[in-house]
Formats: structure tokens, C-alpha cells, sequence
DNA sequence: TCAAAAGTGTTCCACTTACACCCATGT
DNA sequence: ACATGGGTGTAAGTGGAACACTTTTGA
């Protein structure tokens, strides 16, 4: 366990991956719960140790489809934090992704130790690891992403209405958006597509779909 | 050094610093030359281990104060690459932050083994361990940094004129700025403070000097 | 016919951009 | 007097923000 040079650390590096979706008009992260000590009973945002000649990238990609079985999704390195936990001398790093994914792919995994469920960002439970920084991070930077990126297609369904972007918009926002500038910002920023279809959901008038040109990350 | 859990590799961790500058009307980068193998002859960013019990954020404080002498700069972390040396096996990790510094306060180590100097961002030698993507990153980064914060406070002295400031803008941004629309932009962000000192530097009339109402990193 | 969500334009303001001349000084 | 960089204003265009009514459908 002990290094063999006293003066140099040799820390674990551990790749963390935050994974976001919005349910019910909620902004949620997925936490997994620790059944065994230490942290018994704590949330945290899932992540493990490099493996053999892996990538961070690879790593995180295999991360987030251990978690949730999809992958194809909006994954970017976030921040490397090399102090989140005080107690282990040395110091391990943590560099975090975090991903964006539509929930209704997701599968959670099962597990016998660790049991992982969405929490909604307005309401976090107790954390494990100064875990509320990272995610207060996270929070930021996907809000900023939202702004000059494609980054929501990664919320949602390939096909959804221009009420359905808004509302992902909202929830991760915190705040409500005008309809008519919404409306006219999205399809200016000519990143949608909209297609013949409608969605009949109700007694009124049928939404028409759109879908984004592009699936992948893409600058305004 | 094997270690006991072959299916988890246990990478180094290294904190490189990138330092930019601005003199003559270049965009400059501290690099530093290896005078032994491995990649003889190259140049790369400087960096180096974690010591025991210390923060990333302090290694990189300490390697750019190593490097240069000063502290209390622009410094942020960059980016976290897992792959700029492909012939490590296990594979290293590299927490790559940069630091906008002000060159006339710099005093360069001298090494006996790297010869660190300056050089400008367009016309770089050629770099050890993927470097090239690295200070990529690191431009954009800057390049963006510029428009919306006062990070510029880093790059300059004290006391400056407006066309200094600007001077510093178009060498990193690589294209000329318009004189009034600069002036009327910095002037309105109240970022700087006029002061009642002149610069009497030739023939011409005196430029007003100008400090940054900071000197810590602020947005816009 | 009513309830519910879909869809649509215009005005105002703030900010960006383009652009050219006079000013203060040293030689 | 002249050369050199310092310093200033205005008009046009662009993008964001505020704001309310009509349309289509199912019950």
C-alpha cells in the first residue's frame, strides 16, 4: 500500500460521471447510495478506477454505460478535482464527465451494494465526498452548454415538440422562457429539423415534431 | 512498483502549467527543453509529480512560481488529459492548468538540465508528448477567457494605456481591433480605473495610464 | 361550446460595427 | 512645422426582451 518514494504521491485517479436528465420537469442526477462503510448511507456520483491501458474518455464511456446502458450520449470532461476526500493521505484525483441522457433509455443498473437513483438538483440528499461542489459545477457548465450548443438533444427523444425542448430548457434553467422568443431563438439557431409529424396528446390542437439535425455535439 | 491489483492500473499523476505572455506584440508560451532522454531536444510544457499531501491547485502554483518566480497571476485549470504520452504503458495523467503572466516580472529558472525560454504561439518548434493539442485547448480557452473576463489584468503592469491593453488583445485574438469600439467597450465593462498619470513615451502627445479595478480574476 | 395547449409578429432597447478627424507633444 | 501616436462621436444594423391573441383539437 505505502509508496515506494516518500517525497512523491502516487494517487489513484478515479473517473467520476455526473449523468443529468430531466423527469417530470425536474433536473435530476443519478446517485448511487453506499450500502457498506465507509460513507454508509451517503449518495454519490458513480465512478471507479481507471482500468488497464483505458482512456479517461473510455473510461468514462464505459462509466456511463455500466450505470445506464446507453451510450451515444453528450459526455465532456467537466473539472478534475484532486480534493475530494479529506481523510485518504495522499490524495486520490477525481476527474468528472458528466452526461446528459433521456431517461426513458435508461436502465439502472442493479446492484447488491450500491443502489442508484435520480435525485432532483433542487433537492440533494446527504453527499458523500464534497460531491455538492461537483455538481454545482456540473450545474454551471450545463447551463452555459445549453446556451451556444445542441447539447439538450441529448434529453430527449428523437422526435419532440418545440413545448417538450422549452420545457427541458426550464427545468434546467430554473426559470420560465418566453414562448415566442424561444420558438424563434431554436429555429433560428437552425439546429432542428421539423418533420410532417404531430403529436395528438389531448383535446387540443396537435404539437408538430421536430428532431435535431445533428446528434452529436454541435456549436451555435 | 507492480502493482497489487493488475486488472486496476495506478497512473502517475503530473500537473503541467502552460504560461502565456505577451511581448512584442507576440503571443508567447514558457517552454522548456529536454537536454535528456527521453525526447531529447523537445520542447514541452513544464510540470511535474504531485508532492505529498498537496492540492492541484497548489502544484500548479508551486511549478508556475519554479518557473518564472511569480505568483498571484491569472491560473486555472485547463483540461485533463489521459493520453499525451502513448509509449507510457498504464498511462499517465496529466492535470494541464495555464497562467497569464506579466513577462517583465518574470525571472526564468535556470536549469542545467531544461532550458526553459519563451516562444511565440505561431511559430512553435516541435513539442514532446502531443503538446500541440494541449496549448490548442489552451488558446481557445484564452482566446474566450478574453472576451468576457478581465484576465488581461495578468498580462500587463500596474499602470498601462488603453492602446497597451489593446495591443495585448489583438496579439492573442491574431487580428486588429477597432481603436474606439475597444476603448468605448473596456471603458463600459468598469473593469478599469483611469488614474491622472500620463505616459510620456515619444513625440507624440501623452497617454493617460490605467489600472485594473482587480487584479483577481473577475466576468464581465 | 368549452377547455387546453399550439402557434404566431411587432415594438423597444441595448449593444455591436463601421468609419475619419483633431489633439498634444517632442524634435 | 511636422511627424507621431492619443483621443473622440455618430449612424446603421443586429439581437434580445417584453408582450396577447387566434387556431386546432377532443370531450
Amino acid at each position: 500500500m505505502a509508496s515506494r518514494t516518500p517525497s512523491v504521491a502516487r494517487p489513484v485517479v478515479a473517473v467520476l460521471v455526473a449523468i443529468f436528465t430531466v423527469v417530470e420537469d425536474e433536473f435530476r442526477v443519478l446517485l448511487i447510495q453506499r450500502s457498506a462503510a465507509p460513507d454508509l448511507g451517503k449518495w454519490a456520483i458513480p465512478g471507479g478506477g481507471l482500468q488497464q491501458d483505458e482512456s479517461l474518455d473510455s473510461a468514462a464511456v464505459r462509466k456511463l454505460e455500466e450505470e445506464t446502458g446507453v451510450t451515444d450520449v453528450f459526455l465532456e470532461q467537466l473539472y478534475t478535482f484532486g480534493d475530494l476526500d479529506d481523510h485518504t493521505a495522499g490524495g486520490s484525483v477525481a476527474v468528472v464527465y458528466f452526461a446528459l441522457v433521456d431517461h426513458t433509455r435508461v436502465r439502472l443498473a442493479e446492484r447488491p451494494e450500491w443502489q442508484p437513483d435520480w435525485f432532483p438538483m433542487a433537492e440533494l440528499p446527504v453527499l458523500a465526498l464534497r460531491n455538492e461542489r461537483v455538481l454545482e459545477v456540473a450545474r454551471q457548465r450545463i447551463t452555459n452548454k445549453l446556451e451556444y450548443t445542441n447539447a439538450a438533444y441529448s434529453l430527449l427523444p428523437q422526435f419532440f415538440t418545440l413545448t417538450d425542448l422549452q420545457g427541458v430548457y426550464e427545468s434546467i434553467l430554473g426559470r420560465r422562457l418566453d414562448k415566442r422568443n424561444f420558438r424563434r431563438r431554436m429555429l433560428a439557431a437552425e439546429l432542428l429539423l421539423g418533420t410532417n409529424r404531430t403529436a395528438k396528446t389531448g383535446r387540443h390542437r396537435p404539437a408538430r415534431l421536430y428532431r435535431f439535425a445533428s446528434r452529436r455535439p454541435v456549436e451555435f
